[in-house]
DNA sequence: GATGAATGAGACTTCATTCAT
DNA sequence: CATGAATGAAGTCTCATTCAT
């Protein structure tokens, strides 16, 4: 009786849906949080009523966006959480694998500086959720880590170290269109040798 | 006509600029690029007019204020360019400084950390002339001690690994209300043998 | 090629057509003059493009919704346009007939409403015809009915404080959820019982 | 210090809320919910933005200017709540003086008739607080009159009775541009008779 | 110098409507 | 016939800015 089949409807929402995040990933990206969902339209080559077609305003996009590069970003330090290896090592090859997909992927960005900078920009208070599951999905496995690699000083601070450095480096060299010549095994190599180098 | 002496009305004005400067800070730091002069107005306990009685649009304010920080940033770095001892050691020294300034001074941060993310989330061209007088002032020199002291490699993007590091490490803790626990030893300790340790 | 034979597809479309002007109703008690196209559509469970498969436009189906209602109401009032008795008595039996079809039929108190308040609400002059029909077919055979019973007084008043009465009371009890405890009987008898003692 | 008195920018409030909520009455005579805030703006001969300085949005101003017509209406029909006289006496007293009063100001016949109509077209749950003071505050005194005056006999529905009356008349009159050819007098004592003759 | 009333450019958002399937 | 994806006109509203006092 339908002229599209609820599946063919179910697979263009989610293509379009796609489609208006990476393209408001990349608006992001070039204008902040100043973002324009006109300017989302057009990068997604899309008429803005279709964006409001998908998502009720602009949080809402922004927040999927978000919930959506947390589950990318779980998937891809996934390797070393289930990992072998001291966990020192581990902490370096998640540190390693963050970066690679934080690099790679806009939408990851976005995350990581977001939550570092602790939802600066973001205005109202949307996002508690989404943090507390970046804390439990993502931050808190991390501290562990590094818990049981650096004995009895404080992991959160040195977590917090290792990550601010990471997404510090990592903001100024995107933002200053040199992500291609990022050198991950250099930065990695740079905050745990002197890591390390403390612990000694 | 005027009650008051010219001298009187200059220091009314130094004044108000700069209960208007540093209010606009502490307006950023809480609501980053979408403060609204009202806002300002309000923290600064004056009335909104009363801004635009001093700076002619929200752009100026913003631009004085980080000029500002400018000058003050490179006060506070002075002693590391002119001081004496090994470049690593002045660069290192330079760091501490400069992470200690951004931490006590709200301007100073939001100047790096502008910086660093090369002026994202800040619309148009209006910072160009800043920029360059950030990196003829601050960051040149400290490029220059780096190159010294580490020998052929590149310098640049050393000082970038570190300057991101501080500015991510600061950021993390500021906005999630750490100021008061930041351990500028620490972070400058872990940068530097980070460097350190790579360059044996 | 039709697997339907034209009646069948007759069939369909006016049930559709019944459906959706039912719907529509039924919504506009609910959410005025603001309902949505969308809105009737869930109500009367089809997909909202199928309305625009039947009706033109949001006014189309308005206008069809109050052309049917105000064929109905001719219906429900004829038994008194054409009876017997004394003029006055008519007039009553018109109103009690009136008022029945009005508590019954959603569509016929949207319609009197609609025509009491003079199309407030409906946005620009598509209903003029409709109003005149109105005037033609329900009202002036009413005036008519009041002025051959009660003399030479104004009946376009009277016939006025009458329609705007019945209307007035069927919009505050329908509109607070008591139309079921509305007493037709109560109601006529009282305007009409008040109508004759100004007469004496 | 200040260049407009507390007290004058008081006062120039003032004026410019009555001036709105004025217009907005006129504006809602004509067009109905629909009004646009721009459509006010005009009638006031106000910039649109002055009508937002003032007023939050459409909302709040058309809740502004119920509350301020209950306000009116109540003091309005005070004289007939603090009389003397039988009570049915001072129920018809009571309807006289409302019914003058809302022919008269544009925002209590818009009160009446919204509230008559339970806040029909008005969407959301807004004004639950309005209503509940309109009942305590104008339609509860009343019901106790016709209680006294009647007997036993149902006094909330006569009270409807007489209320969905003078509002439908009301409407009906003035949306057909008869404001001024409409007899207060007949409508009541229409009314009152009526009831008075099925008392007994 | 100090203030807040007044304003409209421009962004946000809704929703009627078109149209491909 | 039936549907919902796609769209933009038109309305809502924010907020930087001007200006009279």
């Amino acid at each position: 009786m339908s002229p599209r089949t609820k599946e063919q409807n179910d697979a263009i929402r989610e293509m379009r849906m796609n489609q208006i995040m990476q393209a408001a990933a990349e608006v992001y990206l070039e204008k902040g949080i100043q973002l324009e969902i006109r300017d989302v339209a057009v990068k997604a080559e899309l008429g803005y009523g279709t964006v409001y077609h998908y998502y009720k305003n602009k949080h809402m996009l922004l927040e999927d966006l978000l919930w959506d590069a947390l589950n990318r970003t779980e998937s891809a330090v996934l390797p070393a959480l289930t990992g072998d290896g001291g966990s020192l090592l581990k902490a370096e090859s998640f540190s390693r694998l963050l970066l690679r997909k934080c690099i790679q992927d806009p939408s990851v960005f976005i995350l990581l500086k977001t939550v570092a900078d602790n939802f600066h920009h973001f205005p109202g208070n949307r996002f508690i959720k989404l943090f507390a599951d970046f804390q439990e999905r993502i931050y808190l496995p991390f501290v562990e880590m590094i818990r049981e690699g650096i004995g009895f000083k404080s992991p959160e601070k040195t977590a917090n170290l290792i990550f601010g450095s990471l997404v510090g480096c990592t903001a100024l060299n995107i933002h200053h269109n040199m992500r291609n010549e990022m050198d991950v095994e250099g930065i990695v190599d740079m905050i745990f040798s002197g890591i390390q180098s403390k612990e000694r």
